[in-house]
DNA sequence: TTCTAATCTAATGGG
DNA sequence: CCCATTAGATTAGT
């Protein structure tokens, strides 16, 4: 007989099911709890949320992420992350933009969220750096097309300059002058 | 209840599944009758969930609520818009992009949502056609880069066609006059 | 099969 | 209102 009373997120249609259990868990659980409204929280990270005691799994799995939906049990609010659990985070994404399975669990530990949470935090951190770098990506073809436009100005003056010397250097200019190159550079230069 | 655990295991995959996933939650839940297969206006491949029984009307929990004071206690786990939902919504911003007042309180009794749901879902909706519309410009930038690119090959390919005609006929001439400057040119350029 | 990355979307908060 | 961000849910890919 299966024990589980719980129902797991993976379900589609948990939505309901959420909204009903996180009713009658917040009947149970209910009003004592309240986490800190002060972010400062000089100490160490908040304890964020207590498991619901579980039956007993046998066996620590490699991935225990699953918590199903006991993110609401008490949840004032959404999860907002302090300055301490922050400054973690970042210093872990830029050791390994890419977390390992014990990376997971050790962080999910020492910052006292769900190993999903971290997960989700660095999908997240991810896909925000990717945006932002697309964005970036684009200035820069922006400048790039500028470039190329000035250069195409340029170029196109240059060939209409070199194409008249060479059109009225044929007939004369070029024996009296001696230059038609000289001819081009003065006209190009005009302005210098 | 042993359904639940069956449930719970696994499994968003099979398309049969799913059905029956669905079918029994439904029943589950309470879940009355569910209008079908939306006619999908924008877009993708048709989906296959379409089925959102929002129909978990304990009393005062979703509909009646006004904006304003939005109780936090039980945290609001996610809002799917049914196909009906999303079509009607398609169709008002359609035809404004903007909402009133009067049509965003129409509109959420149409559809059974909050004001403030609809106002979000507006936003939203603004905010992802601008983002795709930055996308479009950044592609649009992309291509008339790769143009003026083409351009630029083209006139430098030319400009030296030219620029060598130019050298071969008046190389002579060149010789003979002597011009200081144009020795140094056609010194560098010898090789092209 | 499981897992995760990527995507979409509802929701929050600040400005 | 706009904007950025969060996070739940879903889809796709290895």
């Amino acid at each position: 007989m299966s024990t589980v009373t719980t129902i797991s997120s993976t379900s589609k249609e948990s939505l309901e099911v959420e909204e009903l259990v996180d009713t009658r868990l917040s009947l149970v659980i209910g009003a004592g709890s309240q986490p800190p409204p002060a972010p400062e929280a000089a100490g160490h990270v908040a304890r964020q949320h207590g498991k619901r005691a579980r039956a007993v799994h046998g066996g620590s799995d490699i991935d225990d992420d699953d918590d199903g939906g006991d993110a609401v049990g008490r949840a004032r609010k959404k999860l907002r992350l302090t300055a301490e659990q922050a400054a973690l985070l970042e210093k872990s994404v830029r050791a390994h933009n890419v977390l390992s399975h014990g990376e997971k669990h050790d962080l999910a530990g020492q910052l006292g969220l769900k190993p999903r949470q971290v997960e989700v935090w660095f999908q997240n951190r991810r896909a925000r750096t990717k945006l932002k770098q697309t964005e970036l990506d684009c200035e820069l073809l922006r400048r790039w097309c500028e470039r190329l436009s000035d250069d195409n100005a340029r170029l196109r003056r240059e060939l209409a300059e070199t194409r008249a010397v060479l059109l009225v250097g044929g007939a004369q200019d070029l024996t009296f002058t001696g230059c038609p190159s000289c001819n081009r550079l003065a006209g190009g230069r005009r302005a210098a």
